[in-house]
DNA sequence: GCTTGACTTTCCAGTAACTGGAAGGTTTAG
DNA sequence: CTAAACCTTCCAGTTACTGGAAAGTCAAGC
């Protein structure tokens, strides 16, 4: 099959799989007398395989390490397990930083009037007020 | 002072400060006989405020309408609650994105064994499988 | 007067992971 | 045979900086 098929079955674009081609993420496609990329089953499963993890938030990187653990049959299951909670620290790592954020935006918008005078501790704060609550 | 103090002094890299200038964010600073930038008290206020807005995690474009509303004696402070609610609903949403992705992370984990056999159910459902639980 | 070091300047490149668009070749339906 | 729908490569843009190179400025010390 050609890249639009591919694309479609495998839920990405098909900029995006010359992107990871490109970037070594997958073997180059082999190409027809046209030019054109020809695509296999196995490589449709493998885009779903790397679309998946994407979608879980693995970085490229990670995807590609995936991807050798895969097709490693030796592999043991210990590395795949390390890899994903070290990425599911990072996740929630991130998540906390966020936490904090909405936190804080939230306690400032609280106290906004919000309403149509000037007088807003959201842009008082932000100048470096240090008011006592 | 040069652009170093202000840097220090408003907590930002010296690159940062050019690369908000250059973005537009703040006026371009005047500059000495030698063409160093010059910057005033006022400016690293103008810079602290950029650098705690920055830290909520406003974009910079949002700080941009941050810093027009704060120079706005006329501003409505619905405006700036409005700006604030938005952006706490943007982290609020990826929050969740992250807490779906780290559940979904950890529930795979969760069911490999992590020993140095090759069985893995996280690779098995990047693959594809759909199993019943 | 000269050097040394700490500053500063501009410009270019790289980061992550695509996405959009231009210019042009290929295939297929009608 | 033509028009639409594919495909190709290449370049630029996105976000918010960060690193580095080459060169100019300035103050202190000898």
């Amino acid at each position: 099959m050609r890249i639009g098929e591919a694309a479609s079955r495998s839920g990405m674009a098909a900029k995006t799989i010359r992107f990871y081609e490109e970037a070594g993420l997958i073997e180059p496609a082999p190409r027809r007398e046209s030019g054109y990329r020809e695509f296999s089953d196995d490589d449709v499963r493998r885009l779903r395989f790397i679309h998946r993890a994407r979608d879980l938030g693995f970085s490229v990187g990670e995807v590609g390490r995936l991807l050798s653990l895969w097709s490693d049959r030796e592999r043991a299951s210990a590395d795949v397990k390390r890899l994903a909670l070290e990425h599911a620290a990072r996740v929630e790592a991130k998540m906390a930083e966020l936490r904090s954020m909405r936190d804080a935006i939230l306690h400032l918008a609280e106290r906004c009037h919000g309403d149509d005078r000037p007088e807003c501790p959201i842009l008082d704060e932000l100048a470096g007020r240090t008011d006592t609550d």
